[in-house]
This record gives C-alpha cells, structure tokens and sequence, in this order.
DNA sequence: CTGAAAGCGCTTACAG
DNA sequence: CTGAAAGCGCTTACAG
C-alpha cells in the first residue's frame, strides 16, 4: 500500500545487481565485503522481502504452516512460541492456520494453501483425521504418529505408569481415573487412552484391579461439580485419583476445598499437563517437555524441507513427574 | 510442488487469452458464453488461483487478515466463523494471525505481513496497544472503539444495565460483582469496566448503594474456590451476583452446588456471554449477537477497501438479557 | 468483449 | 564472485 522497499533499492544503493542482493539473502556466495555492503543497505532501508515474489519466483517460501485446532491453552501456546522462536532462528515465518471448525478445514482443502509453504507441521490434530490420502509435501506430525511421515510425540503411555506408580509409592489402595470420550470430527482422545492404559497397566503389574466403575467419563465436568466426586471424596478412604488432564484435576480439587477436603492428606491426585496453576495449587502432575518438542518439530522439519531423501525420523519424549504435595 | 494448474491451462482449454480467464475471475465484462466456457474448464481442472501471483501483480490479494488473541472460546471462535464464512461469500480468503505473544507481536510488525492484505480486522484486541501509529491500510475494528477507524462492538455499559435490572426485578438488594483487574500488554478490561459501570449506574438510579466491598477480584478464580463467595453464599440473604463474564459464573455455580446451594432460590446469578454450558446449567446471561457482529465486520471491511473515501462508521449492536433459572 | 504485452518482486541457471 | 536475463502466475491498461 505505501511504497515498498524491494531488493531494486538495495541493488542501486549498494551498487551491485540485484541477483547478488538475493544471494546475499539466500546464502549464495558472495564476496564477504560485498555482503557488508549490501547488508548495510538492507539494515538503512529497513528492507524485508516480499514473501509473494519469493514464493511465485519458485524459491523457497521459507515459511511454514502450522495447523492447530488451538492457541490458548497453555500447553498450545507454549508449543507455538517455541516453534515460533525455532523457526524464527532459522529464517523461517510460522503461519499458524487454526482449524477450529469444519468449515476452515474444508476451505483449507480447497485452497492451494498447502503448496504456499516449503512445509506443514500438524501440531495436536490426527493425522488421519486431517489428511485422507498422504500429502506430497513435508509434514512433520507433532502428538501423533504416522510410519511415513517425521513424528515428534510424547510417550503417554509412560506418563499414565508414572502416575500410578507415584500414587503406589504413597500405598494408595482405591484408585480412580478421570478422561473423556470426546469423539471430534478433527481431533482424537487417544492420547488420552494411552495414558489410560499405562496407568491400568501399572496397575496390574502390581495386582491392583482396576474395574470399570474405577474409571470415570469426566466429559460432563464443566461448571459442575462432579457427584462422583463428592461420593469418592465424602466416603473412601484415601483415594487416589489420576486425572489425565489436568482440568480435571482442578475442578476435583475445587470441589475437594469446598468440602474441606486436603489433597495429599484426606486424598491423593495425580494430573497431566504441568498446567501454570498446578504449581501454585500444589498439585502433583506429569510435566512434558513442550519447548524441547517444539523446537525438535522444527528442526526436523526444515531439514527435511532441505533435503527430502532424508529417513522418516520418529522422536519420542518421555515425560516426567512433578511432585508436590497432592501426591 | 506438485504441477499445479495455472490460468494458462485454463485458458488454452477454453480456447481464450489468459487476460479473459482473468477478466471471469475478477468479474470483469466478459460474454455470457465465454465465461460460462471458462467457468468449465476451471471446474473440470478444479483451478484455484495463485494467491502470491495475485497479490505480486498487485491486483487485490481478495485476503484479509485477522488478529486475534484467542480461537477456542466460543465467543472467539463463533466469531472467527461469522467472519470465515462472511468473507468466504464475498470471495475473500481468511487468514488469522493469532497475538499470542510479545513475539508473535514483535514479528508481526518486522514483516510486510500487513501489506500482503487487502484489509486488517483487529479482533478484540486493543487498538491502542497493537497501533502506535495509524496504519495507512484499512482497519477494521472489532470490540473496541477509534474515532480514525470503522468499528463495530457490543454496548457493554447496556448490558451492565441489563444485568442490574434483571437482578432489581426479583428484588434482590444485597447484590455484588465478579471482575477481574488484568493487566495485559496487548489487551485490556476495558468492556467488563463499562459492564460495571453500567451495572453500577443502574442500582445508582434506583438510590442503592454498590460500595468497593461488593466488588469481588475474581482473578485468582481458577481452580480454586473463592472464599469470599463461599461466605457470602453462607451468610447473605438471598444474594445477587453480576458475574461480568459466564467463566466467573460458572465458578460460583460450582462451589454453590458442592455446598447445596441452589440458584434462582437460594441465590441469584446473572452471567455474561451466554457461553454454550450457561443452557444446561439454566445460568441467566447477556447475549451478544457474535455472528451478526462478525457478518458486520466483514462486510464493512469489504467495503472500506472498495471504496477509501467512505465516511468512518461505528456500528453498535445491543446486548439482551437471556432469562433462566438462575435469576 | 478480448488478445497481446508489460510489469509486480523475486530466484536461479547462464555466462563471464 | 557477479551481472543480465528469463521466468514464476497473475492483473491491467492498451489496442483493437
């Protein structure tokens, strides 16, 4: 809209043409006092490339897309920033594209959006669920996991047997377990699952029956205490309870206080997450590595952008247990 | 990066020059025939134009970008589809550019992202903060209000007023209110201290005092119990709250219910949102017409980039009260 | 109403 | 190491 700096300007002010500015910018070889030069220009006129040309002009778009169904959740926030901040190192402009609803995905499908971008990170959304046949562009799958795709995921499943095996420590006899089963057209619980099953697995290494009415659907669970709850909190003896996401564990512990109820004393619990309130509650939860995740995806996926005869790479994170005082 | 289907295909299939398939796009004259021929082929090839080539040949890039801080609630997200779909209809692209970081903030303004659109539409985030100085491209303002620029927002001061009336009606005398007091770098409480004023103004006509002790701080709500509400619905007489946001509502509801408290009897509560649970719950709550304003918003956008010289305009919708159970 | 051509800002062989 | 030139896919006066 008002008069834009392009690499012409540069070109007449440092005095070279304007295929050496573009070199300078993409790393060709150019003679070290010459980039001085140009680089000054650049720096006076305050110029940033115009991202259309560099895509039209077949280059790399050094931009990528991310596809997230969220941003507010500290958890997804802490993901985009790192990848932001990863990505930004490299030279690279994230653009995220939310997919709340799906009337942005169908209008995703129909676009060429895909091919605008050297790459795509599918950050939290099913890979199934998103790409009905296998896409022929870079996509690094972040929390889930696909053979042919680079995957960076957390072990879940790990996450649930270390949250049985904190509430064990603590000789916690009458377990319980909170998830949801949400069935999205876009998203999947699985990961939810999978916690789940590390947890009841834990569980019977050990002996310990978990039978169904242990397990309790927490999907009713907003603004509302959970009468389930209160039953458990009122009448069993030290139980023991993991909430598979941490959510959870705040609406148990807010019903719990206003029983009167002290978490680590009169109950125990367990969360997921690592959520910034949990700290300040004191609740004991399954911390994940998300800025070492969000840098990995990036990583791996502008080296795969920059070489795509790569290896399909899969990276595991293990999560870790945060102890306070609620378990 | 894979062959992608250019306007030239699309014109030699036609049999035209690639300035009519153009012409047919953009909605220049064309005849009939021709560009019903033309709509064919781009059917048949399923064709969708190249945004950067667009945007580089510096015709409108039929793209507007939004800011926003947040997608997942559903005030954001209903509004973000109004918008999605609104545009959609008048052939413009959608793209959201989430603030939700100083970062994020920072690389927004060091790019040309801005001038790769052909309108902004500032989402609930304060003008103020985001602008330093006036942006010489068109600026749709969403949820707050500047004299240089179109703006549509809700009267939230009317929809404190509503609140108090809803509450005086049932006769309710010892009232109080749920705010909270952020400071944030890119947005501001602005609406919920005008819901307050508003609230305030009223019981003021009615010759009720609201003194600085009714006024509850709600920001340390999550996750915990606020003891001054578990006390006021302890000791007060049939209490009524102004939640200023449903969030805050929902808090109370909960500790309410795990004391055995029930609302539209033994208290009375008056949300703000009419967030999807507030039914369920039989919460009473301010609605806000989200979709009309997202529908106005993009088409006052449209306009203004269709036609600069148009006089500013500042729609205001109304707030109604949504009357349930709870008051 | 329509075709041919210039130009948007960049990248990348191609020569040198 | 570097300049000149072609080309990316589109739009828009310019002729006709």
């Amino acid at each position: 809209m008002s008069k834009r700096i392009t690499i012409k300007d540069i070109a007449k002010m440092s005095g070279v043409g304007v295929g050496t500015v573009s070199r300078v910018l993409n790393g060709g070889s150019v003679k070290p006092e010459t980039r001085k030069v140009v680089m000054n220009a650049i720096k006076k006129l305050g110029y940033t490339p115009n991202v259309s040309a560099r895509r039209l002009a077949g280059g790399k778009t050094m931009s990528i897309l991310v596809l997230t169904p969220e941003i507010r959740t500290e958890f997804h926030w802490r993901l985009l920033e790192s990848i932001d901040k990863t990505l930004d190192a490299l030279d690279y402009q994230t653009v995220i594209y939310p997919v709340i609803s799906q009337n942005r995905y169908n209008r995703l499908f129909n676009s060429n959006l895909f091919y605008e971008f050297d790459g795509v990170i599918l950050c939290t959304l099913t890979y199934k669920k998103m790409f009905k046949k296998t896409p022929d562009f870079p996509v690094l799958i972040l929390e889930d996991c696909e053979d042919k795709h680079d995957c960076v995921f957390l072990d879940n499943y790990y996450g649930g047997v270390l949250a049985a095996e904190t509430l064990l420590e603590r000789n916690i006899r009458n377990l319980y377990a909170l998830y949801y089963d949400e069935t999205s057209p876009l998203l999947s619980n699985e990961n939810i699952i999978k916690r789940l099953e590390g947890f009841k697995d834990r569980l019977k290494e050990e002996d310990i029956s978990f039978e169904t009415d242990q397990l309790i659907n927490a999907d009713f669970f907003y603004g509302r205490p959970h009468e389930r709850i209160i039953q458990i909190l009122k009448t069993v003896e030290r139980p023991g309870i993991f909430a598979t996401t941490d959510n959870f564990a705040m609406n148990v512990l807010e019903t719990a206080a206003t029983l009167g109820k002290v978490p680590g004393k009169d109950f125990f619990i367990v969360g997921y997450d690592n959520q910034t309130w949990t700290e300040r509650l004191e609740l004991t939860t399954i911390k994940q590595p998300i800025e070492e995740m969000g840098e990995m995806a990036s990583k791996l996926i502008v080296e795969r952008i920059k070489n795509p005869e790569l290896p399909v790479r899969h990276v595991k994170f293990q999560p870790s247990i945060l102890r306070r005082k609620s378990a």
